[in-house]
DNA sequence: CTACCATTCTTACGTCGTAAGGTGACCATA
DNA sequence: TATGGTCACCTTACGACGTAAGAATGGTAG
């Protein structure tokens, strides 16, 4: 009679997938045992069954989510080897676009999950198929960094998806700020001036991942052969 | 007579200097105040006198190693800009060698210092100076992500100076490794072969660095004008 | 019914950040 | 000299965290 309430089975997948889904709704700080242990209406040792400690959870989250980014390389190989790499990064920003704290968690992590190797092992193939030397194909992973993952390294505005600086201009003084920062606040002048769109932000964090994705395919073009 | 211990008075200076010394040599994870206060002789509720809280603590160190990396511009702009910001970012990169643990700190703070925007307004003015427009300096500041500020997003390896893979690949069944990752496998062994040095780990982050920094000064000098 | 085993829970420890308030040294004023 | 105030540091305590140790539950096989 009482509130039989959701008595499914724990496993480790239900973990890694409620873990996930935490995190996605309340950011990864609020990833701890105890909240992820009553998301699942279970006591926060009973998880300890199921995975050895927290690491071994936050391996198993970002392998997990790492999957999914690897899952999407369907279509064969017969395009240029350029359009082939920025589909799949593309691809995968949208996997980071919906889980926004994977990229600080594996910059974090001390281990890679064993997934990754294998998916930037058919970035190498894809590279030395088209031509591209060993030693030109290892640069060129190190150059991408962290965009086969479908992330960059953005400074400004890592959390907020509008940005921060233009929250802080409005609250500043405009004239003390364009004094200190003359170049900054030229800038940004001119880049809202002439958005189209400016409701949005005047930075728009997909083209400027294009941006940077095609700066690099294109000098490595260059470099190629 | 009894020991005087050290009683040079605290200030928020020497608890910051303190602090980054302490995760210069334990790591940033051994950054507790009751840590750091035990390097002070001093209990931990005194810090809260000098700093409100932790989140504090932690962004005054950011923002000492920042104002670091900004001090080191003092050549007058003479030169191509390529070589002038080339300069810059290298130098930047000699801090963040002797302190590993900032970039992934930079990273996980959510406010930025403010002398982080100085220091991009130095680099915006040195991109429009040399002919840049400011919706192309805006890119261009995307494009180089951390490298300003001395690091780039190194997936590999991201804390071990040699690399964790050869060590995996020593464990692991070379054979099986071979197998499941054949394009990682031979670039390894290709590198492993040519390279000057080989006791050095065959990922050089210093040329891997400056490599990426060149690709991207270069495409960009090609965009400009 | 009983013995077993997989799964979950209870209790407790040490560490963390930090709120609340106490203690002593120093110093200006009366 | 006595008084009160402010600065700098300390004591105690609380709740949240990860997790070690072992007890309870409940289903299944003999």
């Amino acid at each position: 009679m009482a509130a039989k309430a959701s008595r499914k089975p724990l496993s480790r997948e239900r973990v890694l997938a409620a873990a996930i889904a935490l995190a996605d709704a309340q950011g990864i700080q609020a990833l701890t045992m105890r909240r992820l242990a009553s998301d699942l209406n279970v006591e926060a040792m009973s998880l300890y069954y199921h995975l050895p400690d927290k690491e071994a959870l936050l391996d198993g989250v970002v392998e997990t989510v790492i999957a999914e980014v690897g899952r999407l390389d369907p279509n064969g190989g017969d395009e240029d080897w350029r359009t082939r790499l920025r589909q799949q990064f593309l691809a995968a920003r949208q996997v980071m676009v919906r889980h926004p704290w994977v990229p600080g968690l594996l910059g974090s992590r001390r281990t890679i999950p064993a997934s990754v190797y294998g998916y930037y092992d058919g970035i190498v193939g894809t590279l030395v198929g088209a031509g591209f030397s060993y030693h030109l194909a290892h640069r060129a992973l190190h150059a991408f960094g962290s965009m086969p993952l479908g992330f960059a390294q953005e400074i400004f505005s890592p959390e907020s998806a509008g940005g921060s600086m233009e929250v802080d201009a409005a609250e500043a003084d405009l004239a003390v700020m364009a004094a200190a920062l003359p170049h900054l606040t030229a800038m940004v002048a001119a880049e809202v001036h002439d958005s189209t769109d400016p409701a949005l932000g005047w930075c728009d964090s997909q083209i400027e991942f294009e941006f940077t994705l095609d700066l690099l395919l294109n000098g490595l073009e260059r470099l190629r052969g």
